[in-house]
DNA sequence: GCTGATAGAGAATCGTGAATCACAATGCAC
DNA sequence: GTGCATTGTGATTCACGATTCTCTATCAGC
């Protein structure tokens, strides 16, 4: 049967979308056009309508990846005034979003990434540095704040928020879900905040 | 012109090496049987007088993995007595092998994990677990030896301990080796280190 | 209801890479 | 040196996925 005809705009949507749940849910190899086609509820050669390539879909995954971790951050800030509170909010809802998203972290890092496409490279890079700069800068916040110990790099502490969830998610996924990640950031929360608060004495 | 014959294990050790080698530098889609043929010298169809086919190449990888990681606790084992100068030197080694064969995380995080071989996973799996408890062995002698919290669980420890490496590979990565991963290791030790270790006090 | 523009369908093309096969060369055992 | 098992070669098959093409259906404006 025909599939109801939608304006470009909706479908763009719909194609992204379906595509970045198959890259997160099934791995990057699932991603093809026939596969993003079929959930979508089209022909793989309608998909053409729409964007001029694979690639083009890719670069629209990246673009739902970038408003995802900004919305983080800014919801963080929305919710706690607190410097420490805000990161371990980030943390939480990082997790929560990858755990909803397991491949994501594994397409960013080999299939995106290490296509052939430098200027992909690029837009992943600038994704990941605005949200490690929207960390560093909840980090300045409390060492001005007197809260962190000044002599904590915002970059480096800003990659170990994030190291909280990296190495648990790859034991979470090769144990098939087995080890529980939110247990595990609720754990490892205290030894971070040991390690970058700043101390009376 | 034709290749010098050699026997198969030969061969075997070869395959895997030019297979671990070319999925580490240039990604996991750069695998090909060709490609691997190659690298070894020979033509793409005498790769199957010594592996049944691309899985077991893969399966061969994973047996380098483990044996490589198998020797990081070793050695680290072998150079220090103190628990955190182990642990530290694990760190260190585990940068240097990952800085040489970036791709890895990737590879194992997406191709080998995500195919469809369960049985891959697990293997995967052990790998990481046999890993992990190597080092929560360390952590646990520190533990004992009153040098750090016995309020840490040594999986969560020994999970942030790869923390530190993770996101910042991923950042060396997608920034085309600005980032000098190695003085992030050394500047987030301390943190990590203020994190575990028991303060007097 | 007509019409043009837009969107979907389905067949066909095209390239790629894994795997197979029959044949040739090599090297060790004797 | 002969023989046989092993290894290497090149051609070929096969499946799959991206893309293109042409035709058809639908929708919005009139």
């Amino acid at each position: 049967m025909r599939a109801r005809k939608l304006d470009t705009k909706t479908r763009k949507v719909q194609i992204a979308r379906a595509a970045l749940d198959l890259i997160a849910k099934q791995g990057p190899e699932c991603l093809s056009i026939a596969a993003v086609a079929e959930k979508v509820g089209i022909v793989p050669s309608a998909v053409y309508r729409h964007f001029t390539g694979k690639d083009a879909i890719l670069n629209a995954i990246l673009d739902l990846l970038a408003t995802t971790f900004r919305s983080i951050v800014t919801q963080a800030r929305a919710a706690h005034s607190d410097p420490l509170d805000r990161l371990r909010d980030i943390i939480r809802r990082h997790v929560r979003f990858l755990s909803e998203n397991q491949h994501l972290p594994a397409v960013v890092a080999s299939e995106i990434i290490f296509g052939d496409h430098p200027e992909r490279r690029a837009k992943v890079r600038d994704i990941l540095l605005e949200y490690l700069g929207g960390i560093e800068a909840i980090l300045g916040e409390g060492q001005l704040a007197g809260i962190i110990r000044e002599d904590v790099a915002p970059r480096v502490a800003a990659l170990m928020l994030l190291g909280i969830e990296a190495p648990a998610a790859a034991l979470w996924k090769v144990s098939g879900g087995a080890y529980d990640i939110v247990a595990h950031v609720e754990a490892a929360w205290p030894i971070y905040l040991a390690g970058v608060e700043k101390r009376p004495g």
